[in-house]
RNA sequence: GGCGGCGUAGCCAAGUGGUAAGGCAGGGGCCUGCAAAGCCCUGAUCACCGGUUCGAAUCCGGUCGCCGCCUCCA
């Protein structure tokens, strides 16, 4: 970016746009929660990680400094459960599953977090902060449990907007009543396990672990400080999760804000048949209607799943199907093709890619697309990374691509050198957002190979086909050939026949369009 | 019961006070041996009712429908 712009972004608690201001100038400091890992990621997962990945990226292109902090939670009951029933150790069992993540998450082309710690390495921290706690009269401890005691923070419910007496009052048999606890809504700071053999840690108020919420507050804190610009992740974490991290880091370090904006992402949902209805619901493991990263990789490509996350605004829901996903898929299909165009035709011209001229006005009907297109793209990401409007950009300048690519008789000097401006453009909008990073040729095969392996065809058998249409049509034996093209096409083969040869490509799984 | 959100063309989806981005599908055209790809042209007054305003999809009130959170959850 040329100059700095101002980023507006949406605060949850404030429920308005912000203009981002850091605390310390230049630079931003960013934790998002990470998951709990016991199993493989779902699509969920990735939309929030895919998310905050391009808010990292536009951040730096403004040129601020970003310090992205990232958790493991690798202690937590549902690890211990899981290792329980499998017979693995829980950290091991939490260790396989972060290799997991991460393949999954370089799968998709997240860079990875500048700090990634997980609970168990900061163990010290939380005990030091449970205890602080306790000192301030914060928290207290309880049949070896230590609970945090939600009505001394005056502030308790800010962010969520919701009072404890309502919440009280609310649905019955919800809350759990332990005799352990002062009051229903108090949360577990440290959980008391004095058996020796299970995952543990000796602490000043007895062995045990720490609970669920604690270990963002001292993690964040020990790589951020007490205020953070950027506290963010999936909109269900707002209660309790994050209002529960409010009310600890706060009233330990009686420093607030804790963080600065909070940003949360929309759920990804599924539509489904419940009791012969057609319903559409959040995707989550306890519903069991979710789709591991894993899964969708094996099915599409991982830009067109970058490219799909990015049809919404981030705080929206988004409705996982194979309609939408097949639909972002045949677009970054068109994105590929038309740089693959773009790059043939500056090559015919003799344009070195790697070296493009150097920059000067475009003249003619292209110049009021590509002089102003980085500034409308920031434009769009500025506020609140509207990747919807950046794509719509995207496709302006595909548009305008392929229509230079295409032009009769072949794009003169002034077409080429406005192509070789849209072409970095395509690519400074792609590297943002997460596709367009690959080279086309690449992508393109990529792409195909997936829809042979969806179709249970080999490329082989087709090109056999392809090789005697060739033969047929030189011979001009259009029976022949419109036959042969006839076969491919009951295959979902479309041939694209061109001065350089003929092409060919799979039909998406989405009926015979596409 | 409390809190939050959503309802925009056949479908997906931006836009939150000045006469509705973009994409998919459909229709018409250019190109093509014929196609496909690509390009061009083509569609909505914004759930409903009432109000504020010179002017509202956009603000206020109400109605209906859907969803999320209040329990582990990204």
């Amino acid at each position: 970016m040329s100059e700095p712009r101002s980023i507006v972004l949406y605060d949850t608690q404030s429920q308005t746009k912000l203009p981002f201001e850091p605390i310390e100038p230049g630079k931003v400091k960013m934790y998002i929660c990470g998951v709990t890992v016991y199993d493989l990621t779902h699509i969920g997962h990735a939309r929030v990680y895919v998310f905050f990945d391009t808010v990292k990226r536009f951040f730096e292109r403004a040129g601020y400094e970003v310090c992205y902090v990232r958790n493991h939670t690798d202690v937590d009951d549902k690890i211990l459960a899981r290792a329980e029933e499998t017979g693995v150790d829980p950290l091991e069992l939490s260790a396989k599953f972060i290799d997991e993540m991460d393949r999954d998450m370089d799968a998709l082309g997240l860079d990875r977090p500048d700090i990634e710690p997980k609970v168990s390495d900061h163990i010290e921290e939380i005990i030091e902060m449970v205890q602080t706690l306790i000192d301030k009269g914060f928290a207290y401890e309880s049949g070896g449990d230590v609970y945090y005691r939600v009505e001394s923070f005056d502030g308790y419910g800010k962010l969520s907007r919701r009072k404890l007496e309502d919440m009280e009052a609310g649905r019955s048999g919800r809350v759990t009543e332990t005799d352990l606890k002062e009051h229903p809504f108090d949360f577990a700071l440290w959980k008391g396990d004095t058996s020796e053999d299970s995952l543990g840690w000796d602490s000043p108020f007895g062995r045990g672990r720490p609970g669920w919420h604690i270990e963002c507050s001292a993690m964040s804190m020990r790589y951020l400080g007490d205020g953070l610009d950027i506290h963010g992740g999936g909109r269900d974490l707002i209660f309790p999760h994050h209002e529960n991290e409010i009310a600890q880091s706060e009233a330990a370090t009686g420093h607030a804000p804790f963080a600065k904006y909070w940003m949360h992402v929309g759920m990804v949902n599924v539509a489904e048949v419940v009791d012969g209805e057609a319903v559409e619901r959040k995707m989550s493991k306890s519903l069991g209607n979710f789709w591991t990263t894993r899964d969708v990789l094996g099915q599409y490509h991982p830009e067109a799943v970058r490219y799909f996350m990015h049809t919404t605004v981030y705080r929206n829901p988004i409705t996982y199907s194979m309609d939408n996903l097949e639909e972002a898929t045949c677009r970054v299909e068109y994105l590929y093709f038309t740089l693959d165009r773009i790059d043939r035709a500056l090559k015919r011209a003799g344009y070195d890619l790697e070296n493009p001229p150097p920059e000067r006005a475009v003249q003619g009907p292209l110049k009021d697309l590509i002089e102003p297109f980085e500034d409308r793209l920031d434009a769009a990401l500025a506020d609140d990374f509207n990747t919807p409007n950046a794509l719509a950009l995207i496709s302006e300048l595909a548009r305008a691509s392929n229509e230079c690519a295409t032009c009769k008789g072949g794009p003169d000097e002034a077409t080429c050198y406005a192509m070789s401006r849209l072409r970095a453009h395509l690519l400074t909008a792609g590297a943002l957002l997460g596709f367009l990073r690959r080279d086309p040729t690449i992508a393109l095969r990529e792409l195909r190979d997936l829809r042979l392996k969806q179709k249970d065809l080999t490329a082989e058998e087709i090109d056999e086909m392809i090789v005697e249409r060739e033969q047929a049509r030189a011979e001009k034996d259009w029976v022949r050939a419109d036959q042969l093209r006839d076969r491919l096409d009951e295959l979902d083969v479309e041939i694209m026949d061109s001065p350089e040869g003929t092409t060919w490509r799979i039909r998406g799984a989405r009926a015979r369009q596409c």
